[in-house]
DNA sequence: ACGCAAAAGTTCGTTATTGAACATTTTGGT
DNA sequence: ACCAAAATGTTCAATAACGAACTTTTGCGT
């Protein structure tokens, strides 16, 4: 992407999480962000049709960030690594959330929270369902990937207002209140 | 000017000032100045023709921070406010220092800063000039414009070693230690 | 319900930024 | 002294950002 698209959604991007920790998602106008941002009208348009469209653009950034890991290693298929451990698995993952911890704060705060959760949830989805043969039988496999996603996107989201915690500590947490192996 | 130029020179001058805390001067070459900048390598050139001559538009970009008041109210030349306190116009000029003293330390940390000196104690020359008939009269007046000019500029370049004091503190360090009424 | 002001979008000609390619100069190691 | 790598400086066609002017929509006080 060309440098200068990447400095604008940087700063739309900034601008916009740094409102939501001021203001409520629907309080905000498309013209307070263009102002924070530093950038012109036609600019902002050029890059997002709506809010909607900016908050889903700014999770995808996040998600890719946060899972980028676990997305390409999916393709590979490689039996070498095949042997992931989840526990290491999600501590890294809670590592990249810290990264974006910064963004994530603000979009929780507010009603864009619920659009974030429901993004979340479904890449978690993908990262917990090949866990689910590994371990408890006696719930149905549905229930029991949703009771995982649930359950760790419900962690996040309480760490995000916690946030002394280390992702280490987090994943303790997680396992200890989880009934996994 | 262009909200485009804007952002180009605002990120040149902030990661020059910022290599300028790491390293010297002449140790910094152009193309740090650009990946810390982060904009492409004609477009510094289309900006800055030079290594010094960037130095010089960024000195002259603190001066008229700091200077600003004194430069616009030269020209009206209104006496009503011909009666105006060096005391609290040196006192005004330290603040507005406080505010680009980021920038300052790093030039003053190396070579560059006797160029930035040279060209601080030629704008003071100008704000001392009028106070010269008011006081002493028993040494040559050039030499008291030296001594006002060259006492005030090694003062500030002390106080961006010292950041723990006030503006007023420093005007009145400035004030018991230099021959004025 | 009315009107008005602010915000939301749209359009388009102008301008700054970009990056790649290129030639030249400087630098540091052997 | 020599070579290679890095830094310097230049050019240019492509493109993103700009901003002003415009219409449409929304929100809100009366």
């Amino acid at each position: 992407m060309d440098r200068r698209q990447k400095k604008t959604r940087a700063a739309v991007f900034h601008a916009f999480t740094s409102l939501l920790e001021k203001k409520s998602y629907s309080n905000i106008s498309v013209q307070e962000i263009i102002d924070a941002a530093n950038i012109g009208r036609s600019t902002f348009y050029s890059h997002f049709e709506t809010k909607d469209e900016l908050l889903k653009a700014l999770c995808t950034e996040i998600f890719e960030h946060v899972f980028s890991d676990e997305l390409t290693q999916e393709k590979t298929h490689d039996f070498s690594t095949e042997k992931k451990d989840i526990k290491a698995e999600i501590t890294h993952i809670l590592y990249h959330i810290k990264d974006s911890s910064s963004y994530i704060r603000g979009i929780l705060a507010c009603e864009s929270g619920e659009m974030f959760m429901r993004y979340f949830k479904a890449y978690l989805e993908k990262v917990f369902a090949n866990e689910l043969n590994k371990h408890k039988q006696d719930v149905p496999q549905e229930y029991m990937l949703n009771h995982m996603v649930c359950d760790f996107a419900e962690t996040v989201r309480w760490w995000m207002g916690h946030d002394h915690y280390s992702p280490e500590e987090i994943s303790r947490f997680f396992f200890s209140t989880t009934p996994f192996a």
